[in-house]
Order: structure tokens, then C-alpha cells, then sequence
DNA sequence: GCCAACGTTGGC
DNA sequence: GCCAACGTTGGC
């Protein structure tokens, strides 16, 4: 069994989903839906578990950078959106019995006192290899080292809950 | 708004 | 199963 908790990055684009409307969100509280990459669903369908932790991203902003802390509160289970004609996420080919797309719920932890922006990563050696800054990288959900979870938050400081 | 990088689709 | 065309992501 995998080490746990495990550690994700998550993007939302601000304009769309920001940490602030998961905070104001009833509960805390969202289903991650609308992603349409096997990747990314893959983690979220077999490998994202209830308590790990998440760097929250904002992408297409300015500057683009990480705003909070989250965190797993319900496992893998099929988008609804996916089956919702009027959605935009809407997938013809997928089947109510054969679910192609997988959400994960996910509750606000505590915002970083300090924005980490991704110039803050890239300029930190220690956060060198993680995925966020290699080139191309584009997938929406993300495995971060526990190493690395730890220097971001170190960065940025935290708002509320002690996550040590 | 541009465009590089990457994923997906579909003709063959 | 190759690969060109197309769509999307996301930094800049």
C-alpha cells in the first residue's frame, strides 16, 4: 500500500473554479468534474485517497501560482457531466454503465498566507523537478513528492490548520 | 491574442 | 497501426 496521505497539484483556472469559490463552496467542499484527460483521470478514478492533500493551482491567471491547500474527501466515482446534454462537458460516446470519466470530491484546507507564484517555483532549486515547471507539462492533476508539498507550503505559509 | 506542446481522432 | 489534422492547454 501506497505511502498516505499522498500529495496532488490540482489546476483551476480562477475565472472558471478559484480556490476562494472552494472555500465559499457549501462544505467547503466541490466534485473536481469536466476533466477529459485519461491521465488525469486515471489518478483521480484509482489513485487519489480520502486525506491526501492538495496544492491548489490557479492557471491561466496572472501571475499563475498555487493558492491553498485541499484535500481528498471523496474517492473516485463517474463525472456527472459527462451524461448532462445541456453541460458542456457533456460526452456522447460514454455510457451510464460503462462511465469513461471519473470525479474526485475536494474540501478547502486552508489558503497559503502568501501566494506561491510559478516564477516563486521555478525560482526555488529545490522544487526543480516538479512537474508543474517542466516544459510542456500540461496535465490538470498531478503527483507531487512529499518533499516538495512540504518546501511550497514552507514558501507560503499557511493560514489555518497545522498540515506538519 | 499568439503559439508551442501535447492529446485525440479518423482516414487509410 | 501510422500519422496528418485538429482541438486544447496554458504560459507569455
Amino acid at each position: 500500500m501506497a505511502r498516505r496521505p499522498a500529495y496532488w497539484l490540482m489546476k483551476s483556472e480562477p475565472d472558471v473554479f478559484s480556490y476562494a469559490q472552494l472555500e465559499a463552496a457549501p462544505k467547503q467542499t466541490t466534485l473536481w468534474d469536466g476533466v477529459r484527460n485519461y491521465q488525469a483521470r486515471n489518478m483521480m478514478r484509482d489513485e487519489m485517497k480520502v486525506g491526501d492533500l492538495i496544492l491548489y493551482y490557479h492557471s491561466n491567471t496572472k501571475p499563475p501560482g498555487i493558492a491553498g491547500v485541499a484535500r481528498v474527501v471523496g474517492e473516485g466515482y463517474p463525472d456527472p457531466t459527462q451524461f448532462d446534454p445541456n453541460d458542456s462537458h457533456f460526452d456522447p460516446k460514454s455510457q451510464e454503465d460503462n462511465p469513461r470519466w471519473f470525479v474526485v470530491d475536494i474540501q478547502a484546507v486552508t489558503p497559503l498566507k502568501e501566494y506561491v507564484s510559478l516564477d516563486d517555483i521555478r525560482a526555488n532549486g529545490k522544487l526543480a523537478d516538479m512537474a508543474v515547471v517542466q516544459r510542456g507539462q500540461r496535465l490538470s492533476v498531478q503527483p507531487v513528492g512529499s518533499a516538495h508539498f512540504r518546501e511550497v507550503l514552507r514558501m507560503g505559509g499557511l493560514k489555518g490548520a497545522d498540515l506538519s
